[in-house]
DNA sequence: TCTGGGGTCCTAGGACCC
DNA sequence: TCTGGGGTCCTAGGACCC
């Protein structure tokens, strides 16, 4: 007996480009390009035309010369996905927001008092589309890799439900790019051998994925073409690191030009993270170059900050360290981030600080490890997963 | 596909401590 | 004098996601 299908992906569909469809009417029905240099949103009408996110804007032009495109208006993403968030919220307590368009809910428990998840899920859709106008996709299965997939099947504006008993059914014929983790490089060794579906990757032994794509991945993809994954949906989970990051073009800046791109970076930053009332202390700098290779330089702050002036000191004294790089190789981008936000996680928690055996601890890191497939789960790692929060932690 | 901005997680080596 | 294992933290890079 497998359990029931309790788990909602929500989706956005297109969400950009679906908000300025819904705020200009004009838009509606035609293909929009959210984004000039780089396609950030494109609504299904220029998706059937071939654009694609993070497509060059050119491209995406020459492919679908009738599109219009808009400049992004992020606080208008930002209002309509917390109003979407708001609908989630009423549906459930039990809310995980992945990013802005999108979320898992746990509907377990409220069949009594609000129907099977297929309604509640039908319901959602219709809120989100009468309070804040726009079309969402939602899948339902019994765990959030299967919920997941099942929205990216039932997209745009669909409702899918993946019954327990034809999970294997629905999961084995789809291509390997379906799977959470197997992005270009990891699809590239699969395809390279012949490996082309979750069928597929499922006849293989662990070792033989192992030894092709290393520890973690091979666990990882092992486990979900199994159709295993144990993640239970989290409230509550917040970012480790904030950033901001600026593309430079390919005329080059001066030094004086880069420094106050720079400085404001932080200054975005910095303002965000005291808006959220979150402070770090590892100060990250990310650069790339001509060539489209990266670099990034790091610094860990003795004590957590949240100013400015600090953070930028780091960043600059990391800059000075990386001039002959960027000399050499021509900066196209700059950007700063600034992580181990309130211990990245180790304070985020309530935790009984005495009395806990060690032994205790081992073994819920065991459990983890065996249900993750990981083999370096940390504390860290244990409490972002949100399974650990029966289990007392010492302090070091 | 010639590339934006915001993130997450894993790997691996080195420093350091006991 | 030469040598261990276990563990944490930091740094850098890479893959991936939306």
């Amino acid at each position: 007996m497998p359990g029931e299908a309790t788990i909602l992906h929500a989706d956005l569909d297109a969400f950009y480009a679906s908000v300025e469809q819904r705020d200009d009417p004009a838009l509606r029905g035609r293909p929009v390009i959210v984004g000039g240099g780089v396609v950030l949103a494109a609504s299904y009408e220029a998706k059937a035309r071939g654009v694609r996110t993070a497509m060059g804007g050119r491209l995406a032009r020459a492919l679908c010369p009738q599109a219009v495109v808009v400049e992004p208006r992020m606080s208008a993403y930002s209002a309509a996905s917390k109003a979407v968030f708001e609908v989630f919220r009423d549906t459930t307590p039990l809310v995980e927001g992945i990013s802005i368009d999108e979320a898992f809910l746990d509907v377990g428990g409220l069949r009594r008092i609000a129907g099977s998840p297929v309604q509640i899920a039908t319901r959602l859709r219709r809120e989100v589309r009468d309070r804040v106008g726009l079309p969402i996709t939602v899948g339902v299965a019994r765990t959030k890799f299967l919920a997941k997939v099942a929205s990216r099947v039932a997209k745009p504006d669909g409702l899918l439900l993946v019954a327990p008993e034809r999970e294997l059914a629905f999961l084995h014929p789809l291509p390997v790019e379906l799977l959470w983790g197997v992005g270009p490089v990891t699809s590239g060794k699969l395809r390279e051998r012949g490996i082309r579906t979750v069928g597929h990757v499922a006849r293989l032994g662990e070792a033989a994925l192992v030894s092709m794509l290393g520890q973690f991945a091979g666990r990882h993809l092992h486990a979900l073409a199994h159709n295993k994954d144990p993640r239970r949906v989290v409230v509550g989970r917040r970012r480790g690191s904030m950033g901001a990051q600026r593309a430079l073009g390919r005329s080059g800046r001066s030094p004086a030009e880069i420094d106050a791109i720079l400085a404001g970076l932080v200054d975005r930053v910095t303002r965000r993270m005291r808006a959220a009332d979150r402070a770090g202390r590892t100060v990250t700098l990310r650069l790339r170059f001509d060539d489209f290779s990266r670099a990034t330089r790091s610094h860990t702050m003795p004590r957590e900050t949240s100013q400015t002036q600090p953070i930028l000191d780091a960043a600059r004294r990391l800059l000075v360290t990386s001039r002959p790089m960027v000399e050499s190789r021509g900066l196209t981008l700059v950007g700063i981030s600034v992580g181990n936000l309130d211990g990245d996680g180790y304070l985020q928690l309530e935790l009984p600080l005495s009395g806990c055996p060690r032994d205790r601890l081992d073994a819920a890191l065991d459990e983890v490890r065996e249900r993750y497939g990981s083999a370096s789960v940390t504390r860290a790692a244990l409490l972002r997963h949100g399974e650990g929060l029966a289990v007392p932690l010492l302090p070091d």
